[in-house]
DNA sequence: TTTACGATCTAACGATCATTAGATCGTTAT
DNA sequence: ATAACGATCTAATGATCGTTAGATCGTAAA
């Protein structure tokens, strides 16, 4: 009797592990940045807007959760996401989030009107039109992210050098431009700037962990 | 600038109140038990060996969540699972603690061992079989759970009924019992007893969650 | 009306957590 | 070597959380 309730209450015990895990914003902040690809501490505490010491104690963290590996290069140490499970729980829990709470809806659609989004299109219709080349899919996140994993067909201009590297971008066609995912501006930014300089453009609210894509090793 | 950090760190909260209301392991006892259908906050308590005013409070921080609804019925306040959503969550992080922690795992191991388990076999076998008549499929939940959602051909003979209706059961036919889900031990008891008893019974250690059931209204 | 009971609110306690500062350790560059 | 830097550990703070007890409120049965 009391036996099945000390192993029942184990049971729930470490499931309650990886809501705890997930728990803290920046906890989040920081398993979203790894679903673009691997970290150092250092790059993800500056990412994420945190010290590095804050950042190293929530890394503890999930990595207690086992949601996290860690691999020591050098100087560094690299922290990566620990699998595809882990970024679809990511995405997964964002879409509770977004299904249950108000207050949460109401933030989206203040970064979601101003520029024009995407509809939640069909993915193959968007993949094919950028084989043809009819519309041009734009990673604008900095290009260690675009390497570890990107979207079909995708091009890279980091946010920070687009100013500069405009003439790139066909002028006639449509951009369509992508970052980490729903809560990341910098593709807003990217829609703000190419708008303003004659180009036809689009965010698309989207990134690579939403669509299932998962950077290697 | 520092406009773009405050709704992102908006964002990235809101979604941490789902983690956080799922960080407490008898919180997601009382999610479990509210898939099975609406229950009453003293009927939460007993079930969950909780007293009632611990399972008032962390009902607070459930609703707080809009993972739960209430509803006041005379002397009783009723609680409800929101919707299918949550059901579906508490399904994937259980699905995550599994893949993660493997604490979890061998504490999984040590109840499914000692009752044959049903493989994880597909379910439309399952209920091809039921249907025929060729299995039996046993509900030994409440019965009020039973009416609340049960499995498709299931019949419902509650666990501490079981002893004295051992009749209504045929005897050549397999017996294949579940209850609330893998974490719950009800039908563990049911095949130990069952087997003891002569029957060829084994324990379904999926619910209607994991199957997608989710109670009405 | 009185009594019992379901349920919540408040206050309070200890425990745990987030965050920061200081010290430490290992690695790389000079 | 020394210096610089990435990263973690420790300790300490204030805040929050889990849990329990006491009081309160509404409803249903006596």
């Amino acid at each position: 009797m009391n036996d099945a309730r000390r192993i029942k209450d184990l049971l729930y015990e470490q499931v309650a592990r990886i809501g705890k895990a997930t728990s803290s914003p920046k906890r989040l902040e920081l398993i979203e940045l790894l679903c673009q690809g691997e970290k150092a501490v250092d790059t993800l505490a500056r990412e994420a807007s945190i010290s590095m010491k804050l950042a190293s104690a929530h890394l503890r963290e999930l990595r207690a959760a086992h949601l996290v590996n860690t691999e020591k290069q050098g100087k560094y140490v690299i922290y990566r996401i620990a699998n595809r499970e882990v970024a679809e729980f990511w995405v997964a829990i964002r879409s509770l989030a977004e299904d249950r709470l108000v207050e949460l809806r109401l933030a989206l659609q203040q970064i979601a009107c101003n520029p024009k989004e995407l509809a939640p299109q069909d993915r193959d219709g968007l993949v094919k039109l950028a084989r043809k080349g009819d519309v041009v899919v734009l990673d604008v996140r900095p290009s260690e992210e675009y390497l570890a994993a990107h979207l079909p067909f995708a091009r890279s201009i980091p946010l920070d050098e687009l100013k500069m590297r405009l003439s790139e971008l066909p002028k006639g066609k449509m951009v369509v431009a992508y970052c980490r995912g729903p809560y990341c501006l910098m593709a807003c930014d990217a829609v703000e700037l190419l708008r303003k300089k004659g180009f036809d453009a689009l965010r698309l609210p989207e990134g690579v962990a939403e669509w299932g894509i998962v950077p290697e090793r």
